[in-house]
DNA sequence: TCGCCTTGTGACAACGTTGTCAGGTCCGGT
DNA sequence: ACCGGACCTGACAACGTTGTCACAAGGCGA
């Protein structure tokens, strides 16, 4: 509330200190030329000459002048924001983080930035994310929804907003999808357990309602049930979230009374390593078999090292990359549902007989 | 090139299928007020009736409105993007995925996003980031430096960017920076191995050129120097990028004749289990002692678990939050240099005595 | 009845940029 | 001397939104 009737210039004072960013105004006043002119230099239009865009050139380097793609986009027609977001489960988990690298890779050979974000399987969050990012105005999304259904994204796919979701396939819209066949994967580690003798395979698995957990865990009946396994000797443990979760589950089987399972499949990577840690610390860790349902960084350095079901990260991220970018590009065939198989390594945990 | 004189209208038929998006001049026109009333509506501002109000989000809602943050930032006085860039190394390796994770902790509250990108050691690609973000208006950037000046900073700075170095400090311009002591670490993990009796340690580090690199093998020099080792006992190995150069340096080192090195100390993760995997094929793993700098998931599970120099990036990447963020609110303090002391985490590949 | 205040609403300009179109200058050809 | 065209350049409107200000309608006290 000063008294000075003078107002300080606009471009100075200001609460937050930064000084107004230059712009072709600017730049056109200093190098005495039109805006419209600064515009072509700026954009590397044809029709000026050569000294007038040298001059305009000295002047926006003099002034710090930056483009600003927000004005820009706005005028052009239908212009790209050259950015795309990706929400994944949690990127700092190596199957995220990989998938985000891979996806980055190609959109850098589009130009284009990404946005991420980690979900936590939280529904709403992921809701206000794409809202806040459709607010954006980014050109595509990359999805590996926490909702159990996408309704709400309808709107947005109606409007064009090339979408493809990774991991889990859509549920009350249709869209791409790149997902690894989650069911044929745990049959095969099962089927792979029964083999070599196992008859007594606890699985460890994530929340019911996420869609690969389910997918896993089905993939496990239905083995267990084709080799005519009864239902007593099946031993599934759900809900697991962490590592810890499940290092405590595997601990608690162990400790209880009556024939102990001789074999561990694991439904996803982190749930591997709890069981893997308490295995270990049980004295079991060459005597119960195990296998886990996602490749990870140093699963092959264990003792024994963990034989896994292997989804193909970077395939997976390139073939989201590709699909988006077509989409972004202006496919408009129907919805694409890729399927990648997943392989089962065998490293030596999944190897070992009943005692 | 149609011959039909009939225009096609403009909401339809342009050659990417994407129909235009409603703006709030079509809510206006629906809904039977004017744009700024949609204005008020849609931003929640007072000074509209509860029935007005009500038929405008109707409208809204029917024509699928989505809010265009960039349009709404262009005339908003000094407004926000809501959206932060974080250039990292690379986003698929554990120690920048959990820093760009709990950076967005970070962000997420304060209703920003988080542009990510991946370096790879590219000075030429970091300039051309840096340059893209600023021309999208992040709010701030959070930089692992891939230069190893930062010249081309000096306008955006100046400009009042809010810019936070991590990992790596900032060299030819001044800004806030959070790392940790390599040099201090390093020196510590090469302590413990001569206090355990070796002598014959190599070190193997990435480019000398990069800064965390070449504080790391200062502190190799350091301790070795301190402890009256003579030039000809060090073994230096540099310039290794990946696993498996690391792996093929140290298979070189114990095929050459003379005394075998005792212990290995790595300069970087990756290095590190690339060393762990050369040692297990030589079958050294129990007999050759190793020490590795940053933490990754499961180096406890390996056999012997790794006892390594442990960076708490957690805390790391809460600092720099929190700096950038006080920064965007418009701190004007001069820059910090926050130094975070890293722990050596004993775990027994480091207790190794030389045989 | 008048004046004043409150409440709700809209017209208009502006943010920084680019598409459109209308010049102006200079050249060579007749 | 005149014209046509190539080449540069700028005025203006528009993109979708919000800040400013003006105004209309209604209520209330004098």
């Amino acid at each position: 509330m000063s008294s000075d009737p003078e107002a300080v210039p606009p471009t100075g004072g200001a609460a937050p200190p930064t000084v107004a960013r230059a712009t072709m105004k600017d730049v056109a006043a200093l190098s005495g030329v039109s805006i419209k002119t600064v515009s072509r230099v700026v954009n590397d239009e044809p029709g000026v000459s050569q000294q007038v865009r040298e001059r305009v050139n000295r002047a926006a380097a003099r002034l710090d002048y930056s483009h600003n793609v927000h004005a820009s986009n706005l005028r052009r027609t239908s212009a790209r924001t050259g950015m795309i977001a990706a929400l994944f489960q949690d990127i700092s988990n190596s199957f995220s983080a990989s998938l985000l690298r891979s996806l980055e890779d190609v959109a850098r050979g589009h130009s284009t930035a990404v946005l991420a974000a980690s979900l936590d399987e939280e529904p709403d969050r992921e809701r206000a994310l794409v809202k806040a990012f459709v607010a954006r105005r980014v050109d595509g999304l990359v999805l590996m929804p926490a909702t159990s259904r996408q309704e709400y994204l309808a709107a947005e796919l109606r409007a064009g907003l090339p979408t493809v979701f990774v991991d889990r396939v859509p549920h009350g819209v249709d869209a791409d999808s790149v997902t690894v066949d989650n069911v044929l994967g745990s049959r095969h580690a099962v089927e792979h357990l029964l083999a070599h003798g196992h008859r007594r395979i606890v699985v460890l698995s994530d929340l019911a309602a996420i869609q690969t957990a389910g997918d896993r865990l089905r993939g496990y009946r239905d083995a267990m049930g084709a080799a005519g396994i009864p239902a007593a000797d099946r031993l599934e443990v759900s809900d697991l979230r962490t590592p810890e979760d499940a290092e405590r589950a595997v601990r608690a089987l162990y400790h209880r009374s009556g024939p102990a399972p001789t074999a561990v499949f694991a439904g996803r990577n982190d749930l591997a390593v709890g069981a893997v840690r308490a295995l270990r610390s049980l004295g079991l860790a060459h005597r119960v078999a195990a296998v886990g349902f996602d490749d990870f960084p140093l699963a092959d350095l264990l003792d024994p090292a963990l034989t896994v079901v292997r989804q193909n990260v970077a395939q997976i991220g390139a073939e989201v990359g590709r699909l988006l970018f077509a989409r972004i590009a202006g496919d408009t065939a129907p919805p694409r549902r890729v399927i990648i198989e997943p392989t089962l390594v065998l490293r030596g945990s999944g190897e070992i007989s009943p005692s």
